[in-house]
DNA sequence: TTAGTTAGTGACTGAACAGTCACAAATGGC
DNA sequence: GCCATTTGTGACTGTTCAGTCACTAACTAA
């Protein structure tokens, strides 16, 4: 922190402490995302990124930075998604870009681990910390949609209450189910 | 299982282990509600029934038997709010039902415990029993509203999709965030 | 070369917790 | 009275896991 190395980026020959903190985080993501911050050992983190477990222990603030620091880039890579969705729609009314971002948003299913993530930090909410990164995320989510949208309040909230259905859906694995009401349930969310 | 019991119900004067089952039970709905499955030990809900953890592992199958037995009670009480609501209808047109629900299900919020154990247990679906156990309190509550309502599928998936939205609500509680976005998100949600 | 810094780990500790078991006490039929 | 059944518990065990610490290895600047 006192001393800067002469050059913050990446060194190529050598990892730094800053590459590997990014490369733990993308790891925590998909780790965390499969059951949630309590069931998942920091150990199991560790192992899929190749490293130690004190090494981890090391770069982060203890389980909860580490989980903290996922969900901040799982949000992160949410309003990325939808920025890139809202640029393929096929013209500029804000129903038009909502669409899109929906499309886009439901595009995110193939790799459950950004939807799943939410769910669970959703569920963790009782810890400040991530209660808070949770308001980030949901902060920052409908910043981009309205920026992007130029949608009102009410087509926004109803953008949002979609992707909270696409995250039971996904949870529940209702694709699987082939039942009428899991059909009432999923309707226009069903992936491939 | 093999000698039943001359009187099945309780007997008044000595309580039966079914009758303990049912007050375990709804202790552990307002138990799990607060951590969810995982970070909840057995302990906390015995000593919130006031019964020692082992008989709480005598009357159940595991921890994950007790939370099963505490989602599906929770569901059947929001089925049974739902239904309630319903009844309360001005009208009997499926919009009016559907509305006279959803108010029903907004005032369940007061009580945060069935909402936020929805929530957990929809985390929690990683393990295939808690995830029937949603699966069938979904197909409960789709079932209570189509009949109660009659109102079409896409009418029923809104009332899904804006049921989760006050999940979010509630989990985060955006109620005390007073801020833009977190208006544009709780707007007509919004308790007390 | 050497002195200082940074990357990285193995081996441990202490606490929490799921689940068990032997046992006690109350109840009810005969 | 006496035996069988059922309710209920204290005390224990084995495991898992968060977090620490003492240490080594590599790089860097002089």
């Amino acid at each position: 922190m006192t001393t800067t190395p002469v050059a913050t980026q990446s060194r190529g020959t050598r990892s730094t402490a800053e590459d590997q903190r990014l490369r733990i985080v993308a790891r925590a993501v998909e780790i965390f995302s499969r059951s949630g911050y309590q069931a998942t050992p920091v150990a199991s983190v560790a192992a899929a990124a190749k490293v130690s477990t004190a090494y981890v222990f090391r770069l982060f603030d203890g389980k909860l930075g580490l989980f903290v620091s996922a969900v901040d880039d799982c949000y992160a890579q949410v309003a990325a998604a939808l920025t890139a969705g809202a640029g393929r729609s096929v013209s500029e009314t804000p129903t038009d870009r909502l669409d899109a971002m929906s499309l886009a948003y439901i595009e995110l299913i193939r790799d459950r681990s950004l939807i799943a993530l939410q769910v669970h930090a959703q569920s963790a909410c009782d810890v400040p910390e991530i209660r808070d990164a949770v308001r980030r995320g949901i902060s920052s989510v409908v910043h981009v949609v309205t920026q992007q949208s130029g949608a009102d309040d009410d087509a926004i909230q109803r953008f949002l209450a979609y992707g909270q259905l696409c995250h039971l859906v996904v949870q529940a694995g209702l694709a699987d189910v082939d039942t009428v009401w899991a059909r009432t349930v999923d309707h226009g969310i069903r992936h491939d």
